[in-house]
RNA sequence: CGGGGUGUAGCGUAGUCCGGUCAUCGCGCCUGCUUUGGGAGCAGGAGGUCGCAAGUUCGAAUCUUGCCACCCCGACCA
């Protein structure tokens, strides 16, 4: 037993950690607070690109590129937005290193003092706005709909592999419209694309709603988000929409001239998701044997291993694997025949139930004997005996199912996880027992919402959209309140 | 950034209080043979600036100082 997890009943975080080291998918790097993502991980992050770029491009959106540096005087045009990130920059002051007097080391060159700083982007609303004024006059110029996958640095003081570390991987679309009306559109269709994203590849349901004024991105009018909970009963928030307003505009001067000829500020979003998504794909479905992808995701769905005595059996199991592989990738499911003889059976069958392939195939003398493989199923840990005849098309099925009862188990985990209290002895109760979302009415100010951080630690994660109404007093104040909003701890 | 903890071979560790054949053990790695339907067995072997740097001392993994990294808790955040 060479890679035991710690369970998640010992310690929750300790299991994150050891699964995402031990399932190869990142390391802690020599600079502090950024990781290596490793082949493993970074395969994952891949296949969630593609199936995101594709969504973009779908809703008519195009890539770009814009730099890493930003100057600092961008930072300061736009007042929150700066309050926002400026504890957290990372600021460029020199270009350029000389040798120490005694010859030994390498120093910082005083001379190199740049005249005026550049902050590694945090986000790069001001870079590209700056930028969208060249490119925009008149309402013909409009819209502009652009996304980038980049990275970005935001001086963490405490991180953790994929969750919040310095540096991280992302994409972030920005976009100018010529009205209020088509920004909030475009707000709300990329908050959509982020919750199929979720449901539909990650199979991990999500809460859409939208943040406090406390909670929002600096800058924004209004931050949309999905929310999604772990198996810890924490919530974590997996991707964020912002409708900007013309406060970007504004600050950079955008303006263009409409069909009447008159002259006004154009209106924004911005939207993203970052590298955290594989975080939250970790935590929302994975068992103390390791890692649960969703099929969808997995960047091996099926491994084959075979089982055999000597080079004959092998040859005959090779051939077997190889037609069943063919067919499998043929109809685009991607497989791994593992044949090395470095390894035995038992041991692959742990290492990829670690990895979280979906689906295992072991052929051995028997079952090429009786026409048969055996089938595995990693979220299930069921085996079942298949005769070869349209074992490919039931793979296709069984990879479905799989993908399908990933996201049932962790939607009624969720929605056992899910309370409502309406008192606030009700409330911290349920988040010391229970933990998950709660819902309760708050009376819409920021002093109570921070008031109950300070006494709970929970956080208000959204206020669900598309919810009835419904008249009551807040948990804290006694205060009117208009509808119940989403409590918990977070990540 | 505040409080606490840890750092010894690729990984996990013993030894640190009480300085002196103490660099220990397990896994992994290499070679060979036997094995192969749930992390194989036996035999042999390789591998360590004891986190880094100064200092104290005849002598430092062990004592002192500084630094670095990681983990946990808090504040902040995707």
């Amino acid at each position: 037993m060479a890679k035991q997890l710690t369970t998640r009943e010992q310690n929750y975080s300790e299991w994150y950690q050891d699964l995402v080291i031990k399932a190869d998918m990142a390391e802690n790097s020599a600079v502090r607070g950024c990781m290596v993502i490793k082949p493993y991980g970074f395969a994952i992050w891949e296949k969630m690109q593609s199936a995101l770029d594709q969504m973009f491009k779908d809703t008519g959106h195009v890539n770009a590129y814009f730099p890493l540096f930003i100057p600092k005087s961008f930072f300061s045009k736009e007042a929150a937005h700066i309050e926002g990130f400026a504890k957290e920059c990372a600021v460029v002051t020199h270009y350029r290193l000389k040798n120490t007097p005694d010859g030994k080391g390498i120093e910082v060159d005083p001379e190199a003092k740049l005249e005026e700083e550049l902050i590694v982007r945090p986000t790069s609303e001001t870079i590209i706005w700056n930028t969208y004024r060249n490119w925009i006059q008149s309402y013909r110029d409009l819209p502009i709909l652009c996304n980038q996958w980049a990275n970005v640095v935001r001086w963490e003081m405490r991180t953790r592999l994929f969750l919040r570390t310095a540096e991280f991987l992302w994409q972030e679309g920005h976009t100018a419209h010529a009205t209020e009306k088509e920004a909030r559109e475009e707000t709300m269709k990329m908050l959509d694309v982020y919750g199929t994203f979720a449901e539909e590849f990650m199979a991990m349901p999500v809460l859409k709603g939208v943040k406090t004024a406390n909670e929002r991105f600096a800058g924004a009018i209004d931050t949309f988000c999905i929310e999604a909970l772990m198996q810890d009963g924490k919530a974590l928030q997996a991707g964020t929409s912002h409708f900007l307003g013309q406060n970007f505009a504004k600050a950079f001067d955008v303006k263009f001239t409409t069909k009447e000829g008159v002259q006004e500020h154009v209106w924004a979003t911005s939207w993203g998701v970052s590298t955290r998504l594989i975080g939250a794909l970790i935590m929302a479905h994975s068992d103390d044997n390791g890692l649960i992808l969703p099929p969808k995701l997995a960047p091996i769905q099926v491994v084959i291993v075979p089982i055999y005595k000597n080079e004959e059996q092998l040859a005959q199991i090779s051939e077997v694997a190889g037609k069943i592989t063919s067919e499998l990738k043929s109809k685009g499911i991607s497989v791994k025949y593992d044949d090395r003889d470095t390894h035995k059976p038992g041991w692959k069958f742990s290492e990829y139930e670690l990895k979280g392939v979906p689906v295992r195939i072991a052929i051995g003398p028997r079952d090429i004997e009786n026409g048969t493989v055996e089938v595995a199923r990693r979220d299930t840990m069921e085996k079942t005996t298949y005769q070869l005849m349209d074992l490919s098309l039931k793979i296709e099925h069984l990879l479905d199912k799989i993908q399908q009862n990933i996201y049932t188990k962790a939607l009624e985990f969720r929605d056992e996880t899910t309370h409502v209290a309406d008192s606030f002895d009700e409330f911290k109760k349920l988040l010391d027992t229970k933990g998950g979302f709660i819902r309760a009415h708050w009376d819409g100010t920021t002093d109570t919402e921070l008031k109950i951080k300070e006494l709970t630690k929970a956080t208000i994660r959204c206020i669900p959209l598309n919810e009835k109404p419904e008249a009551g007093k807040c948990i804290l104040t006694g205060n009117p309140s208009i509808q119940r909003v989403v409590f918990a701890r977070a990540y």
